[in-house]
DNA sequence: CTGTTAGCGCATTCAA
DNA sequence: TTGAATGCGCTAACAG
């Protein structure tokens, strides 16, 4: 029976400004950054704050705050269910944002639309604290983003990263690291027989799509070489043209073994695959936890579901964006999206 | 461009002190179901609690309390790895802890005696204000459990419910779901071909393991009859153990296609597969991702890990106590426990 | 550039 | 059984 406590109370901003013998208010401007301090004070604070071990109580600098921060999330519009999955767990999380004094936006943008999305994310300056935002990876967006960051607000890419920008954050999965899981699924459930295996995805230009068929290629080749992987087709993330192109599939490759569908519009997938007969002896691997894809888990035409949890996303965006500005530190694999497999045995 | 914002200030306990023509102290006093108010003044102010929609804020109180909440953890002590990560992550979340004004103690006990069990959890009431427990459940136990309840601790059951106690919450997974959902993965993994199934276990008296168990079975008898179920072995979660049991049953059994460890001590499991040159062509499921079991799904001796995320448990567990005490929501989704299944390629 | 002064909303003495 | 008063640690408005 062993056993271990903390105690020891810790070191105020009071504490701290009596120590670089300064008054709370100057104590204040240095930790919060503001401006109007003389270099050599700023550095007798910090002195003491490292002296001191200070860290700001959240709550108190929650309680003290009278103006709300505020965020914006920019999203897809046009929402395909997972993007609609976002907005709703932002709903979900006003009243908690509240109790934390932020308040939020959602602005839906078109995606593909590069050129608006940059004039949309150059508009928020100066008008909120941080941004979310679902973006496409294009030089126009990674300018508006760090121009946004240069001007201090936080900045935050969720789902799809702009990895050259300046963005604060990325909140979302390694989606190479999900096309080689979609991979060793369908490699494994398919088992040894000689086949082929199908890809249907977006669009190749979208930076998340092109990581996961990469991902997949590449476990593909290595480690199920007796299956061989279709050229990819292009299906818009649409239910119509996704079924159309199963369709042909199906009719061309009588050993076709596999879907692997890297986006969305899985509904024209499964009703291709029932509508030729083919739904129980097809593996069909394909991403996001859906009503609709959690139905067609169920009723065994999808095998598996690679997900990212929505809900974690959009807390965990907050939450980081709440530790920027409070600099309290983020708990890192409270943060890390994980990239979920569900089966139809594990639903939540 | 659609958009859409909150605003509206909420009321405070002095807007319900007023309503009610109470003082501050009497509202709060009702709020905190202290003693020693009226019951027709009880009555009054939570009339003005209801017609204004009153909440407290949590920053304002946190900032306020000056005792902080106490909670202790009693874990299994002679821990295997994942009971080790339970303490890990109760460790890595101190410093969070104190921000919310909360203090820890863990107590390791021996969870194969009950009374003992009983007996610490007994101890604690009056010494804090939560227990957080790994617990066996065992008639003695729920008792202790109820007692504690019964006066007014929160308590909340980790990892392994005790269904039939009045504990205030259970954080963990549906247990007969993991069974099925390893059942699902030995099923798929090893094919269409006629073999058998093995099914190791700590013990059927732990109810996690009967229950993964049961699961395992429902669904391997159901789906997958070409798949025969071995009684299952009791290994004691240790390692030694399970390897003298794997290696009989490899020796025994040449067509052995797959094993389900259902509980700890996969190491000698993971040996006996290599020893016997069997590592590669057994399926081989097991529970909780540690750096072990890690290393063995990378060389490909594990298939896949099926995982209860320990730092997810000790952070709900601490969020739910922190809500049941000022009577915050709690988000039922970030909440819930996943089922994770890892196969090498979405390791962390 | 720096200091003084009020609160934020609630918990908690201490009086009545 | 109830109320008045104080302060938690920080932000922000206002003086100097």
């Amino acid at each position: 029976m062993e056993s271990r406590e903390q105690t020891r109370s810790r070191a105020t901003l009071e504490d701290v400004a009596n120590d670089a013998q300064v008054s709370l208010a100057t104590a204040d401007r240095v930790v919060n950054k503001r401006p109007g301090v003389r270099a050599a004070t700023v550095a007798k604070v910090n002195a003491a704050i490292r002296r001191l071990d200070y860290r700001p109580d959240p709550a108190a600098a929650r309680l003290a705050r009278t103006r709300p921060r505020r965020v914006v999330f920019v999203l897809p519009a046009g929402a395909n269910s997972f993007v609609g999955m976002l907005g709703e767990q932002v709903e979900a999380n006003v009243e908690w944002m509240r109790d934390q004094r932020v308040e939020s936006k959602v602005i839906a943008v078109d995606v593909f639309n590069p050129a608006e999305l940059a004039h949309t994310l150059r508009a928020q300056e100066g008008h909120c604290d941080a941004v979310i935002v679902m973006a496409l990876d294009h030089p126009l967006v990674r300018s508006a983003i760090d121009h946004l960051v240069h001007a201090g607000t936080v900045v935050i890419t969720l789902v799809s990263d702009v990895p050259s920008s300046a963005r604060t954050h990325f909140v979302g999965i390694d989606n190479s690291a999900a096309g080689r899981t979609a991979a060793t699924l369908v490699g494994r459930f398919v088992g040894k027989r000689r086949a082929k295996a199908a890809v249907i995805l977006g669009s190749l230009s979208l930076r998340d799509h092109a990581e996961r068929y990469f991902g997949f290629n590449q476990v593909m080749a290595q480690e199920y070489p007796h299956l061989s992987v279709l050229p990819p087709l292009e299906g818009q993330d649409t239910p119509a043209r996704n079924e159309s192109l199963a369709t042909q599939l199906i009719a061309s490759h009588p050993d076709l073994a596999a879907i692997y569908s890297v986006g969305a519009g899985n509904a024209g997938i499964c009703a291709a695959l029932r509508a030729t007969g083919r739904a129980h002896d097809t593996v069909f691997v394909g991403h996001e936890l859906t009503s609709a894809s959690r139905a067609e888990l169920l009723n065994g035409t999808m095998d598996a579901v690679i997900n990212q949890d929505a809900g974690h996303e959009v807390r965990s965006a907050l939450r980081i964006a709440l530790a920027q500005w409070s600099k309290e530190a983020v708990l890192s694999d409270q943060e890390r999206i994980r990239i979920d497999i569900y089966l139809k045995d594990n639903l939540p």
